[in-house]
RNA sequence: GCCCCCGUAGCUCAGCUGGAUAGAGCGACGGCCUUCUAAGCCGUGGGUCGCAGGUUCGAGUCCUGCCGGGGGCGCCA
């Protein structure tokens, strides 16, 4: 259709002098080819050509739809960087879950990935928890600003002498027991780091890392002096402003520590960083983008998708979340009620950019049919099936030659299923998209179960029959697991 | 006021660089277990893809404006 115009010729014409010509290039791989609509051409493949197909799909076991990427890249994943003041709450197991997802499918797809936690267990808040924990052990209203959920009077009553205690000792108290909830939700949830990154280390040494960035800076004539503060010139890189890195009283702001981290990156060598952060942070991305430019580097190199909040809903009505209530609806509580798999599905289902609306009731009540169960299922059944023959029997069907099985219409399906597994690795690497991943997960755990419903695998003759089928319901077995585990959610081979 | 994201079935959401009759799950209705897991399958009903223009042979997809929801515009993080 694009080339009816250039060629002056109908397009259902230049259709069918293409046709011609693929039918000759493919050769004994095209059943037949067709003309279609205004111009499509349909190309049907051959049974032999989706069994060779298939056998390239066993072969490649679980490195298939792995490496695909055209330059790898040595990536830095920064994500979650909850400061260690409360435990993690529902949102941050969005963030942990796309992170984390992220992680997996960019390794997947060839690259080399590092993840970090970045943290700060220095400066006003953490002071402001200390004097939060001694409030609530007095019975005192918390101060201003401070922290108010429930889990705080728990520190005050897990720390023995906090109504009396040294502010700052408590603070350390608090924030080392805050770190061991921390670290144990994100294990439950299948998380993993390479490094906690403190930015206190960014402060230390001199210079510090801190001040070398500033040098950087200064010496790029980025920074200007303003009202007794250093101002950074974003402006000149597309900001609507420009932005204090060092408070008039010295101070450097939290910005100007980002920017020595961001620093710190390069010169680990990386040559991209991700960091996915809250929506509410729009204006940082810009921030930071404009100081990559200020430092000499690509602000391209600079990734940060926007993540949308999660409204948790329970029947219908919203979970108030308040900061200043303090009522946040922890990971944790969120885990215990619908389960790590149905969590991390539900945080991966949708696009980043899209609000994720949660019925926690519904979640919970109806899990037996949450489109994670259906997945596994689909797993979990060719497991069972699989079972019932010897392991010889099965290593016999895969490398069987299935010689003159002719395909039905939903294996062909399920093969075309199967090998669109490398491009949506590639689609969800490249577009930072793991929710790709999770709707084919689901479609493929579809185009199983309606091949499974059709098609008697166990017992069915002639053997190659049998084999041909066994070796693709082991395939489609593979491949799911790939896919879910891609998501960090568990195949079950039982349920 | 300015900037960013979103608006698709009753609900929750997919829909890849513009392509054929817009899909899935849940909910509703009707069928299907003496055969590999019924956490399943088949069928029915359900849509002005927020609205209005524009570009194109072709628009849910691209452009402009408007409406609605969320977020941002700190010497807070």
């Amino acid at each position: 259709m694009l080339l009816a115009p250039v060629l002056g010729e109908p397009p259902r014409e230049v259709a069918a002098r293409l046709a011609d010509e693929l039918g000759g290039l493919l050769g004994d791989d095209l059943e037949r080819v067709e003309v279609a609509g205004p111009g499509f051409l349909n190309l049907v493949l051959t049974d032999a050509w989706h069994q060779a197909a298939l056998r390239s799909v066993l072969e490649a076991g679980e490195r298939f739809g792995a490496g695909g990427v055209e330059h790898p890249e040595r990536i830095l994943i920064e994500f979650v960087s909850a400061n260690p003041t409360g435990p993690l709450v529902a949102a941050s197991g969005r963030h942990a879950a796309y992170g984390d997802a992220l992680a997996r499918i960019l390794e997947h797809h060839g690259h080399a990935v590092d993840r970090e936690y970045y943290f700060n267990d220095a400066g006003n808040q953490i002071r402001l928890l200390g004097q939060s924990v001694q409030a609530r052990a007095r019975g005192e209203d918390v101060p201003e600003g401070g922290y108010q959920g429930d889990y705080v009077a728990e520190l005050a009553a897990a720390i023995p002498g906090a109504a009396d205690a040294d502010v700052d000792e408590l603070a350390r108290s608090a924030v080392d027991l805050l770190w061991a909830r921390i670290k144990a939700t994100l294990e439950r949830y299948g998380v993993r780091f390479d490094e906690f990154f403190s930015e206190r280390t960014l402060h230390s040494g001199s210079p510090s890392a801190l001040d070398r960035a500033l040098a950087v800076l200064e010496q790029s004539g980025h920074v200007y002096r303003s009202e007794g503060a250093l101002w950074l010139r974003t402006t000149d890189f597309g900001d609507d402003k420009d932005r204090v890195v060092v408070r008039s009283n010295g101070q450097p702001t939290y910005l100007a520590a980002d920017i020595a981290y961001m620093q710190n990156k390069r010169e680990r060598g990386f040559e991209r960083q991700m960091v996915p952060v809250g929506s509410d942070h729009a204006a940082y991305v810009r921030e930071m983008k404009a100081a990559m430019a200020a430092l000499g580097g690509d602000p391209d190199t600079v990734d940060m998708p926007l993540l949308q909040f999660v409204h948790l809903v329970a029947g219908g009505a919203v979970f108030a979340m308040s900061k200043r209530r303090g009522d946040f609806v922890m990971l944790d509580d969120l885990i215990d009620a619908i389960g790590v798999d149905a969590t991390r599905f539900f945080m991966l289902r949708s696009s980043h950019d899209r609000t994720i609306e949660l019925d926690v009731e519904l979640a919970r009540k109806q899990s037996r049919e949450n489109p994670v169960y259906y997945v596994q299922y689909a797993h979990a059944r060719i497991a069972s099936m699989l079972r019932r023959l010897s392991e010889e029997r099965v290593a016999a069907a895969l490398a069987a030659d299935w010689e003159g099985v002719s395909l039905e219409a939903l294996e062909r399906d399920l093969i075309k299923k199967l090998l669109a597994f490398p491009g949506e690795v590639a689609e969800a690497a490249g577009r930072r998209a793991p929710h790709r991943i999770t709707g084919y997960a689901l479609e493929l755990a579809q185009d199983f179960t309606a091949f499974y419903e059709h098609c008697r695998v166990v017992g069915v003759t002639p053997e190659a029959v049998e084999s041909f089928r066994v070796a693709l319901s082991a395939a489609a077995q593979r491949t799911i697991a790939l896919a879910l585990g891609l998501l960090g959610v568990s195949s079950p081979d039982s349920m």
